[in-house]
DNA sequence: CAGTGGTCTAGACCACCAG
DNA sequence: TGGTGGTCTAGACCACTGA
């Protein structure tokens, strides 16, 4: 079980490091198919020397390929090609970019967008005393013209600017977070489910009784700090979460 | 800002590697609160002398700290401790091990254990061919005494000799499959919501209509082969699921 | 045994950020 | 301008695997 690895084209001058362009000229290999499912790489040393790398850019080139599950790589055996099943990893991803990149026609009507106390349990949440006034934004989220979702997020105070209602409708909050310079670095993910109350079934269209998910999320930036508390429900009949995980 | 590093005890002669030596003593120092959040570590040239390791090593450490989600770097600033709040991403974790870990005394009732045809969708799941037998597991599982889920499992035929209905009693599938020499690799998960059928409602102990969680899940091993498709249903009052993202 | 990846070293130059 | 992390090199030795 053999492979080619062709020749590579490096460029010197980019900016982009020579690791990444060999872990890129990888991926789309294997993604097309010139690298099977189980095909065998050259080992690191060969490899480097074809390339004129030193063995710890191919190394790094690898991890990285391994780190998002493409590769498996074995002591004394090699390094081969999983099985391309699971692609990415978890993101910290937005419902509207979800949407946008699956042709689902994103829109969005804003409920409401004002300041409030917080409360015990959003204060505690977002990391700030109880009462401090913090940005509350009640969503209604379509899909196709058909609503999906209603979402609810508490902002501590002074993160962003103003968020208008034009703006919010055009685009999701976690990209307005990122171009309001708000570098997001993990969360913290609730699911469940329970049934619709009767207003809820209203707004989202469905049947009184219908069972809804649920998701509560709590987002940190760089520093720790929650610049995001959500409390959020979706129509279990026309949406579900889809997760890809990776063994540690 | 500062911080001390102290002295950190290497022993070059364990096979555990020196950077994870140095990673194992950061991350105490940061969960200890030793290094609390936002303090600043030295940079990598100062720790590389005073360790006396070389800068890639110390660097690999870090790296580890910063792909875990404890440490932040920025360049021409230095390196930060995040604050603690999203400990581990998502992990490859079975039922039984939540439970188990967090005091809840998991309980098994194997209610079917045979071998079926491959209906079209388990194959697919599965990657075999539809009507290849395959093993059948349904279990009812109990938490506290209490029901929470039924856990519907298939598995392909001649992946584990065969399961004793006693074994599944006493310990989860993944712990059973890892240790028939399984390495799990990658899992795609789905989740969503609906209401119980009567049926459903009886083995559970809930009232007709009440909300479930689903939960289908196919699990990999490392040359990308199904190793068990699931589809399961947990009582949604009892039940919800904890995620923990990271930022890419 | 030969071949593989895993670890470690001691340098070098560069890009970015702050003052 | 000085300090930081980001990248890259050319070696070295070791541990594990399979024949």
């Amino acid at each position: 079980m053999w492979s080619t690895p062709g020749s590579i084209p490096l460029d010197r001058t980019s900016p982009v490091p020579l690791y990444f362009q060999v872990a890129q000229h990888l991926e789309r290999a294997i993604e097309s198919g010139e690298l099977p499912p189980g095909a065998q790489l050259e080992n690191e040393v060969q490899l480097a020397e074809q390339l004129g790398l030193s063995r710890p850019t191919i190394r790094r080139a690898m991890q990285y390929l391994v780190d998002r599950g493409m590769l498996v790589r074995r002591r004394g055996i090699g390094t081969q090609v999983v099985q391309a099943k699971v692609k990415r990893p978890v993101e910290l991803s937005s419902l509207w970019d979800d949407l946008a990149s699956s042709g689902q026609q994103p829109a969005t009507t804003v409920l409401a967008n004002t300041a409030e106390q917080a409360s015990a349990e959003v204060a505690r949440q977002l990391g700030v005393a109880e009462g401090t006034p913090v940005t509350v934004l009640d969503r209604l989220r379509f899909a196709r013209g058909e609503p999906l979702a209603r979402l609810r997020n508490y902002l501590p105070p002074g993160l962003v600017p103003g968020l208008a209602d034009e703006t919010l409708q055009r685009q999701g909050l976690y990209q307005l977070l990122r171009s309001g310079g708000v570098t997001l670095h993990a969360a913290a993910q609730t699911i469940g489910a329970r049934v619709a109350t009767p207003a809820e079934a209203r707004l989202l269209g469905e049947t009184r009784g219908a069972p809804l998910l649920t998701m509560d999320r709590t987002t940190y930036d760089d520093r720790g700090r929650a610049v995001e508390y959500g409390r959020h429900i979706y129509r279990a009949s026309r949406y579900s979460f889809e997760l890809a995980l990776l063994a540690r």
